[in-house]
DNA sequence: AATCAAAATGCAAGCCTTTACATTCAACAG
DNA sequence: CTGTTGAATGTAAAGGCTTGCATTTTGATT
């Protein structure tokens, strides 16, 4: 019972139809070699023996996978979910399959996935974000794998990416917040450290401070994962320190979003009392109440650019070339005036 | 410049460190057969090499991957992230690894993605509902490879589940609902032929308007894809038409979640105007507004029993069991009793 | 009918690892 | 010192596919 018919090979096709194992296999990759009538006894079999070509063997024999990794940080955040979907979905017009592995935002479990999906043949990456053990890269060079950067762009980097520049991107945000009057900011951010995207964003808010003449003393940062759960808290201990922010900018939306919550949980207007402004523009931004102002980032777009670009670099060789995405704000009702009555 | 030095194989291993490779090997993988002098100049050949194992060749020569394959419908919704989420955190910490593929909720495509993980050797599968060909089945069966069908329980089916009930669910949900006095209902549902999961909770309300009396005809249905977008576009169908429901249900909290800001822009009260209830209870069910009354799907929980499950059906061998998991009603702001004054 | 190029097909090596089986080694009892 | 045993290591086959090269077939041309 344990054991059952061990599935077809390509020799019991050739057998079954007659020809050799290598007209077989032609049948499958190169079509056009082969003749009609071949090719129609060939399939005729496959599809009576129920063949499915072994990967390993495939891989191992042609050295080409036609499969495609990434390694985003979780799967758990519309954020990357969008993105990588449009990817898949190019990816899947193109004959190219994703594999895709989650580090749950640790460098440690990404180095280990990326070894992985380099075992496994992937003939190209998608990462998120530049910052990594060097080691990588260069493995990723040694091997030869054309490896793509996104989610962020920043042209000091050498590696190619195509994203958009988080530093900028947060600056316009945060030039805006700064004309409507707000002095005291406040930021939730992602662990800044570990998060080139996120260290990049809070560098964009207090260029812009600079530039209004405050100092970054006037902006009070909170570190915490992404979730809306976890927004809900930061925002809470925010609002209950001694010098309330009037604006609360967040790393992203689904803090944003929870934020928001909190913010009605604790009888605070949006924005009469308070602004919150997030990061990515997701769905969900526009059916938030109240509507949230935000940087609008294309992730769709993101990722079938990164899918045709590392198609092409697989295809071709050649290096990939970066490509800057714009990204602009929306301002909707979360952002508003400086409150007129201050609560301290 | 375009290919470059190919990675190190065993063999170079084995020349580099003085031993077979038949040794080298097992270093790798039954380190204690190796004595232990051995296994470090061993070790320091594959550090210095940057050794990995070529993938297809072990799985060829093993016959095992280590590896679990998943297809889920997207990934650009919550409810399955999360589980997966779950699901890859508990393979994981058992050293194997999740290989994902999302089908865009098109049954061809689905079977393309299956046909393509056992290929690459999944050691075994999880699926997303019971629907669909036999012939999957039959194949799954024929190469022996366990799989484990989620997010849905169905004592009538013979084939494994971990899930829950999703008739049952959604009945206690329209139970609730009538009881509260609402004869005018409506459904936002996924396409119910193509999903069981979404007939099935078609099915329970169904059950519920038999038992108090009522029939179909009092349910308006529509089917339309998952989004937030979508369930905004299909609730504004809904309260345009000649007999407004004073509810309606949403296949999922997403849907819900669209519903609720369209009849905001409607400037419809919830649920002074109309009720309105989701499925699944992700994060987002709570920080709606108003909070989302819902059925509660311990999705994490599914993920972690799924993985384990699986895990033990390839070690072992044996068939899996199949298992229920509780759901239960999250009674929260936006369901309430039938509006007073009917608005025809 | 003979010639020849192009198209179709076949042969067999090679890709990298695991593992059954064979061999060697070390240690110890007699 | 011999014989025995179990541990450590080596040998070589197998696993399924692709592909360079050799061979055969086809069909057009003379």
């Amino acid at each position: 019972m344990k054991d059952s018919r061990p599935s077809p090979t390509l020799h019991d096709v050739a057998k079954q139809s007659g020809f050799s194992t290598a007209t077989v296999s032609r049948c499958l990759n190169f079509p056009k070699q082969v003749s009609e009538k071949t090719r129609e006894k060939v399939m005729a079999a496959i599809e009576e023996l129920g063949y499915t070509p072994n990967f390993g063997a495939r891989a191992m024999a042609s050295q080409r996978t036609n499969t495609i990794g990434a390694i985003i940080p979780t799967m758990e955040n519309a954020i990357f979910a969008r993105g990588i979907q449009a990817f898949q979905e190019e990816l899947d017009a193109h004959g190219y399959t994703l594999l895709v592995a989650s580090s749950s935002y640790r460098p440690d479990l990404e180095e280990q996935q990326i070894r992985s999906l380099v075992a496994r043949g992937a003939d190209a990456l998608l990462l998120i974000g530049h910052e990594r053990d060097p080691a990588v890269y260069k493995l990723l060079e040694a091997q030869n794998i054309p490896a793509l950067v996104t989610w962020a762009f920043d042209r000091t980097q050498s590696r190619p990416s195509i994203g958009f520049d988080n530093r900028l991107a947060m600056r316009e945000m945060a030039r805006e917040v700064l004309r409507l009057g707000h002095r005291r900011l406040a930021l939730i951010s992602a662990d800044v450290s570990s998060n080139d995207r996120a260290a990049a964003r809070l560098e964009g808010i207090c260029e812009a401070l600079r530039e209004a003449g405050l100092n970054e003393g006037d902006l009070a940062v909170i570190e915490t994962q992404y979730g809306i759960e976890t927004g809900a808290i930061a925002f809470e201990t925010l609002m209950r320190a001694p010098a309330q922010p009037t604006v609360v900018f967040c790393g992203n939306d689904v803090l944003a979003v929870g934020a928001l919550g909190q913010a009605r949980e604790m009888g605070l207007g949006v924005p009469g009392d308070v602004s919150i402004v997030g990061f990515d523009d997701i769905e969900l931004a526009q059916v938030a109440y109240p509507k949230l102002t935000t940087v609008h980032v294309p992730h769709r777009e993101m990722g079938r650019h990164a899918a045709r670009a590392l198609i092409d670099a697989v295809q071709t060789g050649r290096q990939i070339e970066s490509r800057e995405l714009n990204v602009g704000l929306r301002l909707r009702d979360s952002l508003g005036p400086v409150p007129k009555i201050s609560s301290n």
